[in-house]
DNA sequence: CAGCTAAGAGGACCACAGTCCGTTTACGCT
DNA sequence: AGCGTAAACGGACTGTGGTCCTCTTAGCTG
């Protein structure tokens, strides 16, 4: 009977990725947790403290799964980042590859931007001041648009473009296009589209 | 006698526009400790209660002055500032009025990159985050910006536009490519000068 | 099953920006 | 000069992000 428990059960641990259980267990807590505050109250009205409490774990088991405040909102954020990746490096056209790089690079930018409607805040916190250029997704987006930058103009500088491209869709600048200046998403969708024809 | 002394003390009074000697002193004092504290040791490597304690004043002065870390900053930067801003008002062209809206448009540029170049810390210090939005500095370069924009294509969305152009010159994005992409203040004049001709 | 050990847990602790409030003082008025 | 008061002072205090260090425990080994 041993051999048959163990059998079955080792895989399932086997499959943990090395990760203890109690471990495993108390990043999706945590997750839970941050994910529904987050949601109910705005993500900059949540401490770390009341997330840690609210998952039933205490502060050290809360930084030492996410380091800091921002990479948290960075794990929630992780789906949705995947699936715009995904659109964009296997995904249809525009998005996707097979359509001309203007054109790609128009629906990346109007793919942002969906994605800061949808998330603005989150974002916000996840790359909160300067911590946005030293996180990875933004050497992605960079590398992104780069490419299309250099296939749609190979005489331009392509990588000082793509960082003052990229800064024009900064979820602190979005928050306040939207809030204190009150444009509409598809205005600034179209003034994307007026930025990438330059 | 004493109507001498009141006749000659009242007018020195006056002239401190109503602000106490004391208060005036203090201010001097902080600015002067702030400065020098700023310049020895980078200004994110020293706090409020240092800037307090070498201006020998309390914390609480210190804030009621000036409020935040990030309007402390802004008040070092003011003279510069001033300057820039005379510069673009009432300065010569292609800076100042009488030159083509995109000539001035690539001068501001420069001009501003000069600034970032030479003081990109304390700027950085003084927009962090999305303060950089709610200070009236962002609002003077947003509208000057943004005549220059109308300028020079009245067709434009120039307020979309002219946010855009502005993220490009952000503190935070200026120090990630000069420090961490070892971009040169040349190259990335010469990367807001391609920007604006688009 | 007992024991070992490294990974994990957690809360006391620290640093720092910013606030509050009881005390002091500049300065106008008489 | 003496007084009254609004302004200014200063430091104790708070809230929060993040760290440290000790105790606990999952899960391997024999």
């Amino acid at each position: 009977m041993d051999d048959v428990k163990t059998m079955y059960e080792l895989p399932v641990i086997a499959e943990e990725r090395g990760e203890r259980q109690d471990a495993a267990r108390n990043r999706e807590r945590i997750l839970c947790a941050a994910r529904r505050l987050f949601d109910e109250r705005g993500a900059d009205c949540v401490t770390m403290d009341q997330v840690a409490d609210a998952a039933g774990v205490g502060k050290g088991t809360l930084f030492r799964r996410f380091g800091s405040r921002a990479s948290l909102a960075a794990a929630l954020l992780s789906e949705h980042e995947r699936a715009l990746q995904e659109g964009f490096i296997r995904g249809e056209p525009p998005l996707g590859p097979g359509a001309p790089a203007r054109e790609r690079l128009v629906a990346f930018g109007e793919a942002m931007l969906d994605m800061l409607e949808a998330h603005s805040e989150l974002i916000a916190c996840a790359d909160a001041g300067a911590v946005r250029y030293a996180h990875p997704t933004y050497g992605v987006h960079r590398l992104h648009v780069l490419l299309l930058l250099r296939e749609a103009d190979p005489q331009c500088d392509a990588e000082v473009l793509a960082d003052a491209l990229l800064a024009a869709l900064g979820a602190e600048l979005f928050v306040y296009q939207r809030a204190a200046q009150g444009m509409s998403l598809e205005r600034l969708k179209a003034g994307w589209r007026e930025l990438v024809a330059g």
